[in-house]
RNA sequence: UCCUCAGUAGCUCAAUGGUAGAGCAUCCGGCUGUUAACCGGAGGGUUGUAGGUUCGAGUCCUACCUGAGGAGCCA
């Protein structure tokens, strides 16, 4: 992999530090100048500060021990890497008594000191400080709510701003970070534009009506027409205007210009769902290439999920140690699987045979035509195939306009990729080129063409065969991590009647 | 939205219809190159909300609110 150096490795004390640039807040002697370089942790602990040398280091006090020999043992972290760095404070400190002997857990503190070779076990090296600040005190300690013990993800999401300092959100946030990052790396390596399709749209993907709307007319005074409607030529966009459920139809434009795009951004949807799977605000990955099939379409899902997991495995080990010994047992283990190994592929009519030849009792009844319940597609990749398996080929019946009619007519190229744990992390299909039977299909599942004008364009002017799909990136991150609520890999989640913060 | 379960100390949970408790966290003291520290002590409660049954309700009943798991919808 190229490129993959950290910025906050240039040299020190130049200010090219990016930690040096950041505002200074709490007090006098924060402004104090001098040449003591300031380092991320992460940088301390993996060796690029040499032992016996200065250096500075900023951070939060995880926790505290006191020896009555007369020092102090504070765990302190930045959030640079998963580890805290063990801070030695001797009693010789001038405020040892007054202050750190009540940096408590959450405390914000400035250490500067000399790195030495650690004496104890559990860390190589330490900071042997000669200065530490206290920034910002933690009032009330009694009611902090991160206290150094367990705590249930359920009580976290309730304190959502104060949940990044645990170590399980602070390993969901790096991972977050390499996994978006590794998203724009594979399809930048492999010739795809990154387009910013819009966040407000007007037409809605699947026809269906799970929309938020977006609107500037007074909701107590509505303007009405002469039939009793609210009138919305009089709003902002004189029409109506929604927050985007894909952008799918948008990119699909670029698509027959660029040949090879993705968007990557925010989508919306005002489903009523209570699940560990959904929000109804998510970030979600839409490539789409032009002159391909459906073939090509699940050779790309697959190389792209394996360079997700990939990245992770080599650039989050730390977070990754973390996930497989206290989230998820075996999660590296699986990531490796998937990497190692080549997708399964199922048709939809194979899927179903084996469905109902398994000899299972499922609570919904396998039948050709029916769609897939959750139990299904859990039987299909954590029992046959124990691990992700790409279903094609569904039951036209069953799937929005814009998939492509199979030869025969009962099929559409559709693909759903399942994960063990997950269920659908993506669907996709090669979508309908040909303008006739766009319009047949769009007749069948009962769709105005009128406000697709311009979807249509793309059949008529120079159309193409092309496909892509859409990649959850909270199951992503769940699948990732072991996380086993998408609440839990978004910082904010937004779920029906909750949205503080 | 439907089904099931659960709301008691800062957190995680106990408590046959009969005096509201423990562990962790916090604070204080002791011990210790500590690191899931250990030992002792202290503070900390309108039992989700509103009604009802009862001599008596954390416990039983009704409604509502909140959360979790599952389902549907999907990514």
């Amino acid at each position: 992999m190229r490129g993959h150096q950290r910025t906050g490795r240039s040299p020190p004390g130049r200010g090219a530090d990016p930690f040096n640039r950041l505002p200074r807040c709490g007090g006098e002697r924060c402004f104090k100048l001098d040449s003591m370089p300031e380092r991320p942790i992460a940088d301390v602990l993996a060796g690029t500060v040499a032992v016996e040398s200065r250096v500075r280091v900023k951070g939060w006090v995880r926790t505290r021990r006191d020896s009555k020999a007369g020092f102090s043992f504070l765990q302190v972290s930045d959030g640079s890497c998963f580890a805290a760095l063990q801070v030695v404070a001797d009693k010789a400190l001038p405020n040892y008594s007054t202050e750190v002997l009540h940096a408590g857990p959450g405390c914000s503190v400035s250490v500067s000191g000399t790195l030495v070779d650690s004496p104890g076990r559990g860390q190589r090296v330490e900071l042997r400080a000669e200065e530490l600040i206290v920034l910002g005190r933690v009032e009330q300690p009694d009611t902090y709510p991160i206290s150094p013990k367990r705590h249930s993800f359920e009580f976290l999401r309730e304190v959502a701003h104060l949940r990044p300092r645990t170590n399980t959100f602070g390993a969901v946030a790096r991972v977050r970070h390499c996994l978006a990052l590794a998203v724009h790396e594979f399809f930048d390596q492999n010739g795809y534009l990154w387009i910013h399709t819009p966040i407000i749209t007007a037409s809605d993907t699947e026809g269906a009506g799970e929309l938020f709307r977006v609107s500037t007319l007074d909701l107590s005074r509505l303007p009405m027409t002469a039939g009793g409607e609210p009138d919305y030529s009089r709003d902002f966009f004189g029409r109506e205007a929604f927050l985007t459920v894909s952008g799918q139809l948008n990119v699909e434009a670029y698509c027959q210009a660029l040949s090879r795009v993705y968007t990557f951004g925010p989508t919306f949807r005002a489903e009523n769902s209570n699940t560990s799977r959904h929000l109804a605000e998510f970030w979600m990955i839409e490539p789409e290439m032009a002159f391909a099939d459906l073939s090509a379409n699940a050779d790309l899902a697959e190389a792209l999920l394996k360079h997700l997991f990939r990245a992770v495995l080599e650039r989050r080990p730390d977070d990754m140690e973390f996930f497989d010994k206290r989230i998820h047992r075996g999660a590296v283990a699986r990531l490796q699987a998937v990497v190692d190994k080549p997708f399964e592929r199922l048709t939809y009519t194979d899927a179903v045979r084996i469905l109902q030849r398994s000899g299972r009792r499922f609570e919904f009844e396998v039948s050709w035509g029916a769609d897939l319940h959750s139990e299904h597609e859990r039987f299909l990749t954590e029992r046959h195939v124990k691990g992700p398996v790409v279903v094609t080929n569904y039951p036209k019946g069953i799937k929005p306009f814009y998939m492509r009619v199979d030869d025969g007519g009962e099929t559409v190229a559709a693909m759903d990729v399942l994960a063990p744990g997950i269920g659908e992390i993506i669907g996709g299909s090669q979508r309908e080129e040909r303008l006739e039977v766009l319009d047949r299909r769009m007749a069948e599942c009962g769709i105005e063409p009128q406000p697709y004008g311009w979807y249509r364009d793309l059949r008529r002017y120079g159309t193409v065969p092309h496909a892509g799909f859409g990649l959850g990136f909270e199951r992503t991150i769940s699948y990732v991590t072991g996380m086993a609520n998408v609440r839990d890999v978004i910082p904010f989640p937004r779920t029906p009647g909750n949205a503080d913060y």
